[in-house]
DNA sequence: GCTTTTTGCTTCATCGATTGTGCAACATTG
DNA sequence: CAATGTTGCACAATCGATGAAGCAAAAAGC
C-alpha cells in the first residue's frame, strides 16, 4: 500500500494499469471520453488509483494549466464573529463558485500582511482579497505589478475596487439608538462617549462622522474628551475608561466587539452607578445580546459584502468608488 | 510594468538581466553566494525582479524541490474563540517554524472534511492536522495511503496521535466549582443538568464521565433527565431547556460556548428566579465573565496543545494513546 | 610562459500533469 | 479488395524553477 516515502504519480498507475500516463492523467481529469478512452480501461484506472490513495500533485497540475482557481484572502484576525464569519463564508462561497479558497491571517501586522500577499500571489492565486488590511494600496500596488486581481474588503484602498460597510449611516442609527433610550430610560441627553478604534483608520473615521451628525442633528455639542478612539484591543479602551467614574446617567458607542470586551470589564467594576449607563456596539456578538445596559449592535451584511466582492472577480471595470452595504441595527432590550 | 496578462518569470527576468534562468534563480531562492554568482550579478538580477513585480511560481518551485513546507489543518468552525484562536496560533506558530500553514473550515460537514484532506494532501503538504473532525479515522487511513503524516486535534482518532484537552479532569473541576458555588451561593445541592454536546463525541463523554464522577464523589445521584446533550448550536440548548421552569435554586454545566448562548437565551427569559441559578461553562468567551449566573468557564491551553501537536511533526514513533493537555478553570465571582 | 586553481557563469535534465498530434488496429463503405 | 472513417490509445513537448555538471576566462603559482 505504502511505496516507501514517494507519492505515487500517473507514472506509477500507468505502470500498474498497463497504460501510458496520458491516458491515466486524462480519467483522473475527467477528459478521458472526449479524448476517447475506453470505459473499460477508465473503470481499470480509477479503480488502481482508489487503491493506491492517489492524489493528484496540484503543483504539476496547476503548472501546465492556465488558470488556477485560487482565490486568496487575508483576514486580520480570528478573534471575532465578524472577520470568523467572513473568514468562513468566503470559504463556503467560494468553494459553491469552483474556486479554491485560501485564508490566511495576518495578526493586524502590516509586513505579515505583505508577505502573506507575496505568498498566495506566488501560489497563482487569480485575486487576493484584502479584508481589514493596514496598508492595502502597497498589497494592490504589488498585485497589479504581478498581473493579479485584488480587492478590498471591510476597508477600503484607493489602487483596487473596495467593497466596506456603510459605516457612517449604521454609526448614526446606532447613535440615535443609544440617544433615545439614554433620554427616555435615563432622562439623560448625551453627548455620549465615543470609544476604541483609530481615528486614522477609515471606518473609525466614517462611523465618527456618523456619531457626530446625529449629535449635530440633536443640537448636541461633544466635547473632544468624549472621543476616546485610543486604539482597538479590550486593554486600551478599559484604560482609557479607567478615571472615567460617572456621577450620573452616561452613554458609550462602542466601536468594535474587542473594545467592548474592555467596556464590559470597566462596567463590571463599577461599584455604583452602573444602572445608569446605557451603551451600544459596532459589531455583533451573540453575547452582546445579554449584556446589562447594552442597547443594540450593528450586524455588518457579511453575505452582501461577499457577494458584492465575488461579483467583482474577473471583471475588468471596477469601480474605484468604494461599494457601501448596509449594516443591519439589533436593538436589544433593557438587560439588568 | 505589466506585461499583458501573463506573469512574471525567471525567463523573463534573465533576458532583462542578460543572465540565464539557472542564474537569475539562484540569486532568488538565496543559494547565490553557493553557486558563486558575483554579487555584481546578484544586485541588478533582484533589482529588476523588484522592478517587475516578481513573484516565485510556488508550483513550479515545489514540483522541483523535495519537501513542500507545507502544514494543512482543518477546522470545523470560526464561531468560537477557540477555534479562532487555534487557527491564529497555528498559523503564527507554523510561520515561526519556517512552514507554510494553510487552514481551512469544513463546517463540521463530514464529506466536505475528507475533501478538504484530500485537497491538502493535493497541494503536497507534509502534514495534516485534522481540529474536531467528525470522522478523524477516514481522514488519517487517506493520509497514510497517501504517505503523509496526520496527527488529530481537539477530538481523537484511532490510527493517528492525538492531541487533545484532558476533558475528564477540567469537566469534574468544573463540576466541583458549579456545585460549590450552588451550595454556598444559594445553600443547594445539585444535581446540575449536563447542557449540550453529543453523547457520540469523545470529548462530550469524557466530560460526562468527569461530570458524573464529581457527583458520585458527593453521593449526588443524577437521573438521565439531567443529561441534556442534545446537540451542538444555541438552538438546540435552548430548545432542550424551554420546558424547564425552576422553581427554586438550579444549576447547570454547560458544555460549549455555543450552547451557552442558547442557556443564556434561556437565562434571560426565565422571567423570575434567574439570581436562583448558577451554571459554568467548558470553553471561554471574553464575554462570559460578565454573564449573569456564571461562575467559571474552562479555557483549554491552545498553546500548549499546538506545542506538543508540532512536537509531533515529522516524528516516526508516535504515541497512538491521546496526548492529554491540562486545562485552566476561570472562576468568577457573582454577577447580578 | 605555462600549468593549475578559482571564479562566474551557462547548459541541460528533471519534477508530475496536461494536451496537441500521430498512428496502429479495426470497422465501414462502395 | 481498396479507400475511407472511427476507435483507442501512445508520444513528446510543455509549464517554471532547480541544481548537478561542465566550461571558458581570469587569477595564481612555479
Amino acid at each position: 500500500m505504502d511505496k516507501g516515502t514517494k507519492r505515487t504519480t500517473i507514472y506509477d498507475l500507468a505502470k500498474l494499469a498497463e497504460a501510458s500516463p496520458s491516458a491515466v492523467s486524462s480519467v483522473l481529469n475527467g477528459t478521458w471520453e472526449k479524448r476517447r478512452i475506453s470505459k473499460k480501461l477508465a473503470a481499470r484506472v480509477m479503480k488502481i488509483a482508489e487503491e493506491q490513495g492517489y492524489a493528484v500533485n496540484v503543483q504539476a497540475s496547476l503548472l501546465r494549466r492556465e488558470r488556477s482557481n485560487i482565490v486568496g484572502m487575508i483576514v486580520p484576525k480570528y478573534d471575532n464573529r465578524y472577520f470568523g464569519e467572513i473568514a468562513e463564508q468566503f470559504e463556503v462561497m467560494a468553494r459553491a463558485k469552483g474556486f479554491f479558497p485560501v485564508v490566511t491571517c495576518t495578526q493586524r501586522d502590516p509586513e505579515l500582511e505583505f508577505e502573506a500577499a507575496k505568498e498566495l500571489i506566488s501560489y497563482q492565486a487569480e485575486c487576493l482579497i484584502s479584508t481589514g488590511a493596514t496598508d492595502p494600496d502597497r498589497i494592490s500596488a504589488f498585485c497589479s505589478a504581478s498581473g493579479v486581481q485584488s480587492i478590498n474588503l471591510d476597508l477600503p484602498g484607493k489602487n483596487a475596487p473596495s467593497v466596506i460597510s456603510d459605516n457612517y449611516s449604521a454609526a448614526k442609527e446606532l447613535t440615535k439608538l443609544i440617544l433615545d433610550r439614554c433620554e427616555r430610560e435615563l432622562g439623560w441627553n448625551g453627548p455620549l462617549r465615543f470609544v476604541g478604534g483609530r481615528l486614522a483608520d477609515h471606518n473609525t473615521a466614517a462611523r465618527l462622522e456618523g456619531f457626530l451628525a446625529e449629535h449635530r442633528d440633536r443640537s448636541i455639542s461633544v466635547p473632544d474628551t468624549c472621543i476616546m478612539a485610543t486604539g482597538y484591543s479590550a486593554e486600551k479602551a478599559a484604560t482609557a475608561l479607567a478615571s472615567f467614574r460617572p456621577d450620573g446617567p452616561t452613554g458609550l458607542f462602542v466601536n468594535s466587539t474587542i473594545s467592548l470586551e474592555g467596556v464590559v470589564r470597566w462596567y463590571s467594576e463599577l461599584h455604583s452607578g452602573a444602572e445608569m449607563v446605557r451603551y451600544g456596539c459596532f459589531d455583533w456578538d451573540p453575547f452582546g445580546t445579554f449584556l446589562p445596559g447594552n442597547v443594540g449592535m450593528v450586524e455588518q451584511d457579511v453575505t452582501m459584502m461577499l457577494n458584492r466582492a465575488f461579483g467583482l472577480i474577473g471583471k475588468a471595470d471596477t469601480p474605484n468608488e468604494p461599494i457601501l452595504v448596509p449594516c443591519k441595527l439589533r436593538t436589544f432590550p433593557i438587560n439588568s
